[in-house]
DNA sequence: TAGAGCCTGGACAACGTTGTCAGATGCGGG
DNA sequence: CCCGCATCTGACAACGTTGTCCAGGCTCTA
């Protein structure tokens, strides 16, 4: 009963359909009540059934849907055939168990919708996609116990590696799935206690060079805006900005360095507090995209003409008065390389972990080279 | 020896880290050569290398692992110690393959680098986390083809649902999964001769509202440029803006609209000949993001004001000179709507495939509020 | 002290696939 | 006409887990 009805053809279109007659063989939905009641999950069709129906064996099935030689082609087209008239689609999980490859790979980052993380991703799942692997991906909201269940997860599910924006410092939970050989890439920051693969851009060196570039432009009262040094990317760009007035000779006062601060609201009275009192500063380099927007409209709303460098770039910087000065890295750069390590550690073609660093690149478009305005 | 070397605390990150004399103990890190030496993919301990070492049965490990009832608190203790000592991780795989649910949905989606379906898969990703599932995810790049491969991936992986933003029109190709109970809903543009889920913007009404409110400010001349009609967004858009013309009993010039336009040089050039000729509109209702940005680099080349509205909000929209006044979608929304729908369908909650139609909202900043420059 | 009942633990099958290996079939040549 | 060989096919085990079911030991009560 279930073959006469289900015996048009699915997956290769060729449904003749007749808008007319065509009707009563092939309904064009079916209610979604109709498919709980008659089918619960699970009872969709195995290659046994497959088998069953194109009266072959179990293992001539798997063989057609392999692709795999030594099958006549009248066999192979009575499989086909059955295959399409029950709708069986292989079942990758048995398949997994089986062979111990998942062709998937894990992409742990810290937030999904941030824009910096967008190319990154595409980049990730292009590679993976190249490789013949899919994506799967989670956010860790730049908390590590999070990082560390959600890397677990895509253990257990068998990831053949990971890509990890890490959010934690201490990765030596890792070390049994290294061991188990799970290729993993560390990126934006690197692992800790644990060694492994590491692709970074060069955020002491860019921030060290967004910084001379105020100095440059006559500047000595920066300010710096930036999150949570426990974060080594926050880290780096503190100590970047540091450099490079140490490197002018100037010291920093405590008022100029904010730390930590990360919604826009503290963001915003902190650029507040530094553009006021005695010695306002006469320029402000922020240490990552969300800052930089929300300084950008703290300046907005100031008569004062005080300079800015951001980290990251942000779209339609170009087109503000004055145009956003950055310090821009290349995150989809970031995230090719790291993928196209991982599967050349899956190929066995790398060995040694690495640390990678990207060069960053300053884009200038004026609101680095306003002058102090004392 | 392996024993005697791997007998230290790995989950539970109780390690006691002497920094003088529990190196031994603790090996700070392996060369990768030494894993892959040691380790070839595939000997993972398994439960039943547990239950040996800790003495137990099989079932034992699998009710300690599960939390199930019915294990001696010592027992339990053992088979812990075991887990930890060998570093055992379940295999998600066998699981599945036994359970029947994956606790994975995918999501197909356009392009993961487009900042609109940034916050939309975080959505959907948040829903997945709160009802414990992963996200597998996948940009179909506008390929029919390209979506219909990665559609069946994921099935074949047997997520228990899909989250589809469709590039394609015809998904007779999953009845067999909505057959097999695979909860689907498609999102940002409806299914194509199949009986899903679906949950939209008001693109129709958002674009009417947006010309309207144009016209309302004296315009006659409105250009359109937005994207293929093949896409349903796109499409309902045009209508929205042709509706609204007609309404106010305009005539739409052919020169006034530009369709399937997409890349930048493109849009840029449509733009250019709408402003110029003899009869210039003098606004430009975009439709989407990325044409409204290069729209807006092409209006900043002109002394001519041109109002200009778009569809979809853009960052900084509000700092540009003028401000971009848009239509502006939901994404989030849009995103937890579809995902909540499908656990509720996986619930078996729901029963009935609705179509559900968010609104949008209209954003005046300034470019849509110019008078026309006649 | 015996019996009933409960609690813990373990043997075994099953999930759907693939690898191994041996059996069946057909063909051509001696 | 039969044998050998090549080609095609299928039975079976295994992957690692969970569900079923039963055995054994314990406690508690009569």
């Amino acid at each position: 009963m279930l073959d006469a009805t289900s015996s048009y053809k699915i997956m290769d279109q060729r449904i003749p359909v007749d808008d007319r007659t065509g009707r009563r063989i092939v309904p064009e939905t079916h209610s979604r009540a109709d498919r709980l009641a008659t089918t619960r999950y699970g009872n969709r069709p195995t290659m046994k059934d497959v088998a069953a129906r194109a009266g072959v064996g179990l293992k001539t099935v798997s063989r057609v849907v392999n692709g795999e030689a030594g099958v006549t082609p009248e066999t192979e087209h009575r499989v086909r055939e059955a295959i399409e008239a029950l709708g069986f689609r292989r079942n990758d999980s048995a398949r997994v168990l089986r062979k111990g490859r998942t062709a998937s790979i894990g992409l742990v980052l810290e937030d999904l919708a941030d824009p910096f993380y967008g190319p990154l991703s595409r980049a990730v799942e292009e590679v993976a996609r190249a490789n013949g692997a899919l994506l799967i991906n989670g956010s860790s909201a730049e908390d590590p116990e999070r990082e560390q269940e959600l890397v677990l997860a895509l253990c257990a599910r068998r990831v053949d590696g990971l890509v990890v924006i890490p959010a934690g410092d201490d990765h030596r939970y890792l070390e049994p799935e290294l061991k188990a050989g799970v290729a993993t890439v560390f990126v934006d920051r690197p692992a800790g206690r644990i060694d492994a693969d590491v692709v970074l851009s060069d955020n002491f060196g860019g921030a060290r060079d967004a910084v001379a570039h105020l100095i440059a432009h006559g500047h000595r009262r920066i300010g710096f805006i930036g999150d949570m040094p426990r974060i080594h990317t926050a880290a780096e760009r503190l100590r970047g900005y540091r450099a490079a007035m140490e490197d002018a000779g100037i010291e920093v006062a405590d008022a100029w360095t904010s730390l930590g601060v990360t919604d826009p609201q503290r963001v915003r009275r902190a650029a507040e507090e530094m553009l006021s009192g005695p010695s306002p500063v006469t320029a402000i380099f922020t240490g990552n995209n969300r800052v930089t927007v929300t300084v950008i409209r703290v300046l907005a709303e100031h008569t004062r003409r005080v300079a800015l460098v951001g980290f990251d770039d942000i779209e339609l910087a170009d087109l503000l008065q004055p145009g956003v000065t950055v310090v821009a890295q290349d995150a989809a750069t970031l995230g090719r390389t790291a993928a196209e390590r991982l599967f050349r550690q899956l190929d066995g073609t790398l060995l040694t972990p690495e640390r990678i660093e990207l060069p960053t690149r300053l884009i200038t478009r004026g609101s680095g080279e306003l002058p102090p305005a004392d």
